[in-house]
DNA sequence: AATTAATACGAACGATCGTACGATTAGTTC
DNA sequence: GAACTAATCGTACGATCGTTCGTATTAATT
């Protein structure tokens, strides 16, 4: 091989990379539907074909296993809303972009069981530890990410001078997981329209 | 005897009954924290001090008790909300009633691991089966309960003729389950701030 | 070709899961 | 008292859980 990144990596590494990259695919879908603890790693080890030691291996205890779902699950979050919603110019359009790609990202099944964190952190609100405290993390940047967009738009003008950042980017944050936990609840996406209504309502009363 | 009487003061079928209770009461619960696929007949019979056997022939199955625990859920929901606002005036006032019943029901921790419902609901939004419908049916009874209440404010002329009853509901609702699930993540109750907040301008937007 | 290092595997562990079944206890009716 | 009924119990089953450990396989180094 000619091929300088083969050169340059470990052809072993390489197999254990793609190994864990496939569990974790599999985890973030199965999470999605069953949650964290329903992810276990003998069915994760019979589904994917591989032995239950060899899962095992990857990750020490179920925990890390657990912890590298959310990663994972982090980083298909944040290419599929949070990146493109960035290449957009700072302010309201981004703003949309983040609330539009949200729904796009939820409606759209990116995971089969709807938005990942929704279930995740529902299932672990109320049960501390690292588990606990890595979703936590994830919550409060991506309110801090809606937040600071509000602000942006604040300072562009294109909002009024009066609005509190963080409490609209909550009642935003709060439509879409309400639309996401009902349409999956219900088997009919129609919900998201009563998201994207209150997301318009919203948005135009604030408006400057 | 068909005496009912007789059949109500049965001490065999009363101690069943308040065993039934004492294993739901523990269920709903633990349930609130770790999910109805946490509740477990062995923790259960071993929390209470009874044994698993016995136990588990109170409801002939994991599903049965898990239909028992949402029913009793239901019932401890019923009695701390719905049926303190049935008490006040139809409208306005019972609208408020039922948000803020249900604030003070999620932040006083009715249940350890807030509501229920929240929970539940989350878990199996995704999983279909006779558990799903039975918290599908919980949530569009509150919803159409919320909805109608709505519709009864706008009738009285205390809201504004233009209200869609169901999307304001459809608001209303994401505020307080949002404020639970963060309150429970962070470990503060400073969120449920933003839903009274919420809530506040939503009302009072929509009022007449 | 021999050695080293990383991944993958097979077998087994103690614990716990939901469930089944016969025996035992507590309470009612004759 | 005996006969009957309902609740409770003890024991055991097969399945699955997370985890451990020794071995085999594969790739890189020499």
């Amino acid at each position: 091989m000619s091929d300088p990144a083969a050169v340059a990596t470990d052809g072993r590494i390489r197999r254990g990379d793609e190994t864990r990259r496939a569990v974790l695919r599999r985890a973030v879908d199965l999470a999605s539907v069953e949650g964290l603890d329903g992810v276990t790693i003998g069915r994760l080890a019979t589904e994917l074909s591989i032995s239950k030691s060899g899962l095992f291996a990857h990750f020490g205890s179920k925990e890390e296993l657990q912890l590298a779902t959310i990663r994972a699950a982090r980083a298909i979050f944040s290419h599929a809303v949070v990146v493109p919603a960035m290449e957009k110019p700072a302010g309201i359009v981004r703003l949309r972009a983040l609330l539009d790609g949200w729904l796009a990202y939820s409606s759209g099944r990116a995971f089969p069981g709807g938005c990942f964190f929704s279930r995740a952190t529902h299932e672990y609100a109320a049960r501390p530890g690292t588990v606990q405290e890595a979703l936590r993390d994830v919550d409060q940047e991506w309110l801090a990410l809606v937040s600071a967009t509000i602000d942006e738009a604040r300072e562009l003008g294109e909002v009024r001078a009066d609005v509190d950042a963080r409490q609209l980017a909550y009642e935003l944050d709060a439509y879409l997981d309400s639309a996401n936990m009902r349409s999956l609840l219900n088997g009919d996406l129609a919900v998201y329209d009563n998201a994207r209504a209150a997301v318009d309502a919203r948005l135009a009363a604030v408006a400057s």
